[in-house]
DNA sequence: CGAATCAGTTAATGATGACTAACATCACGA
DNA sequence: TCGTGATGTTAGTCATCATTAACTGATTCG
């Protein structure tokens, strides 16, 4: 349904515009929200004039949609084919954990819009994503599962989105380091941050109990 | 600079209003973001409609503001007095991290919007919550330089923004657990990203340079 | 050479939404 | 009791914005 490209290419640059215009977006709604750029924002970052969009996307939405159905199929796609190939659990751990560095550090507009616009995308796109990113999530508790099995798979689950959070954070405090230095040092706090699923008891066991920040404004 | 809860508070239910809006607006900026939630919406979630909120704020801006501000000053607050008081580093980074946890915890809605929507707050005070941001930010690095003194500051800052990253994913994955598994369960994580700062070598050093995940879209 | 289609353009149109104005309560304090 | 100020209400107003309409220039295929 809905054909992207529609039958054959339009002649010579084919769908070039359209690229241009989704990363745009992309950038766009990354720094400023779905509902804070404008058809005419978009249209200008690409160097066309506003309702030019409608010649490549059905409207707003659509464009949202496509672009976040994009992430989330490139993502699951790319997690399934690691937790299908060859190796151990903790060599595929440490790909998928590499993988989702790499994906951070080189799109980072896309993964920020990914995980906070999902919200804005209509209905019958917005299961499919949904659905899309919980298979990506499932595959990394399949590892964790074989690399931890007397842990509860909430519990798996719940570190898995932990490690996202961490690992998505470089879109916020960006630039600060060279990828060079910023990946391995993501990589060594995932898989230490998971090591720490299993709970040893002794680390930072008290404390976590006490009251809200500053209780202040109450 | 402008009198919150102004010269003497409104005879009887004081500043109960203005608290209770603050609280709805949060939870919806947090769920549809700040462009996507109207007065009108937020004048309905506390019962009054619409324009009364103009007798609480002088706009909607002003009320993103107040709400940023006054986050930033409870957690930094915080941070400032827990790195101020006694005991060993390893003990304030213990209390950092479960203060955080539990900001996190009770207040999910403040803590998405503290870090989303800072970029449609108004100059004037824009400026000073990325300044109480940044402070925040700094109380932790001063606590980790002092257990990792051999580390450059830069990526003891990144460390801690992965280590925010990985707290405040709670939002996002909420529900799942309940909050006395949660809570240690993040704060033994966190403990042991930031003890992976160190760079030992032969953890999961390879493969982080590799390409984007699923290079299709190009 | 056309005819069709792609890819744009500018000018409506219709909603929505922030904010203002003008008017109503109602609980005090003098 | 009267007035005053805090707090609401409803009915504009003015912008902004997504989307559509009507039209134009190319490029390619027959």
């Amino acid at each position: 349904m809905r054909d992207v490209t529609s039958s054959r290419t339009p002649t010579r640059n084919r769908g070039s515009r359209r690229a241009e215009i989704l990363d745009a977006a992309a950038t766009l709604f990354a720094a400023r929200g779905f509902h804070g750029v404008s058809i005419e924002d978009i249209g200008g970052a690409v160097g066309v004039s506003g309702p030019a969009l409608y010649r490549h996307f059905s409207g707003k939405d659509a464009l949202l949609a496509e672009m976040l159905l994009n992430v989330s199929q490139r993502l699951r796609a790319s997690a399934a084919e690691v937790v299908t190939g060859a190796g151990s659990a903790e060599q595929m751990l440490d790909t998928l954990i590499a993988g989702q560095i790499a994906f951070a550090l080189s799109e980072p507009a896309l993964i920020t819009v990914h995980d906070r616009e999902l919200g804005n995308v209509p209905e019958p796109e917005r299961r499919a994503i949904r659905r899309l990113q919980r298979l990506y999530a499932e595959e990394w508790v399949t590892v964790l599962a074989e690399l931890y099995p007397r842990c509860p798979a909430a519990d798996l689950r719940a570190a898995a989105h932990a490690v996202f959070g961490l690992l998505n954070s470089t879109p916020h405090s960006a630039g600060d380091l060279p990828r060079e230095t910023m990946a391995p040092l993501l990589h060594r706090m995932a898989r230490a941050a998971l090591s720490a699923i299993v709970g040893e008891r002794g680390v930072g066991e008290r404390g976590d109990t006490e009251r809200g920040v500053g209780e202040r404004g109450r």
